[in-house]
DNA sequence: ATCTCGTATGAGCAATCACTCAGATGAAAC
DNA sequence: GTTTCATCTGAGTGATTGCTCATACGAGAT
């Protein structure tokens, strides 16, 4: 907790702000996934950061269901529901079948469900 | 796959929409975590949701850093920086500590890194 | 073929978001 | 005390988001 070199315009020439440790930044960012990856990521995230969704994927975690059902458990119209159904779809965390007139949907893999375990977990726990 | 009892306005009264399975339905309905959880689970992704915070955390999962060498990792202004430290931090995703005059952040607990770790599984593998 | 049901999709709009800029705060050096 | 450095925070702004409404599509039923 002391390794402040402390150096003012750092290393690699271009750069605004002060460097308070040159070596750990460029450790971090060398770690640091791709840029597709990381934007993947975001946008995994960002379909799971919506309350709408959020219940979307929860019921489909316990069963497969169609839109007019899931729009029930959400408790937004269908519309609205098909609307986020897409989201999740073009993101591949959902999938779907056709039974007859209706769209049956379904969590497109494992993945989601742990995700949304993990989540649980964290946002149970936590105080406030 | 087959046990559409097709009841129109269902069970429970008050339903504008249609209902193919009224059991699946309330089977999920009444296994959804409550409100409260649920609302803290969107914010907790949220948080995730967006591509500087993601560059923030993954490098706060490698190493505690101050403000500035973040906004360099993250590359973005050290404003910036903070505003979205500030949303991690009311959040309970980072925590921090003084040390002089910098502020040196880390992740507040695991969750947060078994989230990234289970986001990237996702993120890395789908095709597309 | 037409009609209806379930779903999908485009436009439009209020709310939210992530940034910038300017100014405030806190701690050390002077 | 004042100055400087690192960070924080409020206001403002363009971009994005999640909804509604209207409309279109696709598959049975007639």
């Amino acid at each position: 907790m002391s390794n402040h070199s402390d150096e003012t315009i750092a290393s690699a020439g271009e750069c605004v702000t002060r460097i308070v440790d040159a070596d750990a930044v460029e450790r971090v960012a060398s770690a640091l996934p791709g840029t597709a990856a990381r934007e993947r990521l975001a946008d995994v995230f960002r379909a799971l950061a919506d309350p709408t969704r959020i219940r979307l994927l929860l019921a489909l975690s316990r069963e497969h269901l169609c839109v007019c059902d899931l729009s029930e458990v959400a408790g937004v119209s269908e519309s609205a529901t098909s609307h986020q159904l897409k989201m999740l779809r073009d993101l591949r965390l959902v999938d779907w079948e056709r039974d007859g007139k209706r769209a049956v949907y379904r969590l497109a893999d494992d993945h989601v469900r742990d995700l949304l375990a993990v989540g649980l977990a964290h946002a149970e726990e936590g105080p406030r």
